[in-house]
DNA sequence: CCCAATATGAAAATTTTCTTTCATTATAGC
DNA sequence: GCTATAATGAAAGAAAATTTTCATATTGGG
């Protein structure tokens, strides 16, 4: 429910006080309040049957010194509090500051992952998926912060049977590796904030030899988005905070569901196949039922 | 990934043909997007410094008639895809069944951290904390699926300068490992499902020689955490399907938010001092505004 | 039902936003 | 380094949004 708003506020002390045409402005503002921080004031008249004049008025008796006034009034509060990105913010700086409380990285967490699905489409989802099934041998790159998840990813991935290299590496390291990717293959790359000299080598080499890139990334800035051919995208919290994972986790889980889903059977075959393995030359020499992993 | 904008696609077609100051406002309206949406061409002009001439220029190069239509097709995809609740609603509706729908994803992803919440207390989180702080060295242990967490944690935590070693061996090679280790340093170790030779080594080692233990796990069966000084417990779903680490990534986050905070200035202070050392030594040559990383 | 007080809409006046023009500055090709 | 071409900003001009005015309509007490 909307609160806090001064103007919000000002209609509910004031509704009652109201002339006719300008309960019927309230009532559609309170209604409508995210529609009504894009409209003009002619197109609201319009939309509500009543004289620009008269919202002009209403304005005024909500001591406001006009209609644009009033919006700018509903627009910072609409930006403030119904905003994914402010409602994130201010849900973590509202919460008792105990550093010890799970609840509280949590809470910020599946905020982070709700405003993830507005990010990430299916279309690019079901690209990458595609993109992974088809290639040949998949890069997995990712460097300092991000080595946990190229490594999550990978090892997913080569548990399908999937031919996937991981690669944290930097400096001129880089061009080595890059030697034996070809144009079949594919490249995912996990980059956040601002690109760097080793993100800029490996998008230009990749440019040069034809190879597909996949980026999961948080920033949309095109010069580092424009030379990938699919990109994930998803923000991870305000800058200055500490930047969570768990969004680029659940990228890389979706990755594995659509993997896993295109494969069917053979997904399971292949990780049955592994324990089998497992079972008789490395762990069947020990106690009992207890010899798995998960999966 | 903002999509299906006409304005958002042809910003990134035409960008590299835009001149200087027009690249300047296709940056700031796709890092901003929530902004443009609400401001006049003259207070954007303020904003970016830039003319309101190369404004409507810059428009016009989109294949708008002028600012105004610019903008509106901006609100259009704003209030489509970026509107709180919309997209979420949105995706799940159309594609209840699709491998390919994040949104799904992200919904389970969700639940299991709801759960998570009810399976760690504050007390261990304190007291896992203090441990990590009271260590000599953290050696951290994860295998296999859970090498990306302990990646996750000892990249963290060796950030604010504190001493870790991340572990990722298994076999024989564990014993050589452990040597090292003695009770004044801190062992943490993931271990999900079942109890597997390499952690029952772990184990016996860290009990015979008082090494604290901070066991991450999803399991309570005694035999698996009995010889834990810590238990940090969270489910990943149920058996059978793909286990998620969105959870214990959580977790990592819960650890180091707790140490950052206690370390409080001094946190602050090994980040920077990181920061200024990168740039001194390794990007400072290179092209502006862009040399740094995340944290 | 009538009258005063208040509310309303149409249209004019004002303000703000947006576009175009034109002189100046920057850029790319030679 | 020079020149042709393109890009830019300041300011004028056009368009749109907002406010005010004023004549008319509505409302609520007597």
């Amino acid at each position: 429910m909307i609160r806090q708003s001064d103007s919000y506020n000002r209609i509910l002390e004031k509704y009652d006080e109201l002339p006719r045409q300008q309960k019927k402005i309230a009532d559609y503002i309170i209604r409508h309040f995210d529609e009504v921080v894009f409209l003009s004031i002619t197109k609201l008249a319009n939309v509500l049957q009543v004289s620009e004049a008269t919202i002009v008025r209403f304005a005024q008796n909500l001591d406001h010194k006009g209609f644009p006034e009033l919006k700018k009034d509903l627009v910072k509060y609409y930006r403030d509090y119904l905003t994914p990105g402010e409602r994130m913010k201010r849900s973590i700086q509202t919460m008792p500051d105990d550093p010890f409380n799970f609840a509280r990285v949590v809470e910020s967490e599946i905020e982070l992952l709700k405003s993830a699905v507005n990010t990430i489409d299916s279309g690019s989802l079901k690209q990458a998926v595609d993109a992974i099934l088809r290639a040949n041998t998949v890069y997995v790159f990712g460097n300092s912060g991000n080595e946990c998840l190229a490594n999550h990813l990978s090892f997913r991935l080569s548990r399908f049977k999937l031919k996937v290299v991981q690669q944290s590496v930097s400096g001129k390291n880089l061009f080595e590796k890059m030697l034996v990717i070809d144009k079949n293959d594919l490249i995912i790359d996990y980059h956040f904030y601002k690109s760097t000299i080793d993100f800029r080598r490996l998008m230009d080499v990749a440019e040069e030899k034809s190879i597909p890139v996949l980026l999961v990334t948080d920033s949309i800035l095109p010069p580092m988005i424009k030379k990938a051919k699919i990109v994930l995208h998803a923000e991870r919290g305000p800058a200055g905070t500490f930047h969570s994972q768990v969004v680029p986790v659940a990228i890389n889980n979706a990755l594995i569901d659509g993997v896993a889903s295109r494969l069917g059977d053979n997904a399971v075959k292949a990780l049955s196949e592994l324990s089998e393995i497992r079972k008789r030359h490395y762990y069947s020499d020990f106690s009992g039922n207890d010899a798995g992993e998960d999966i």
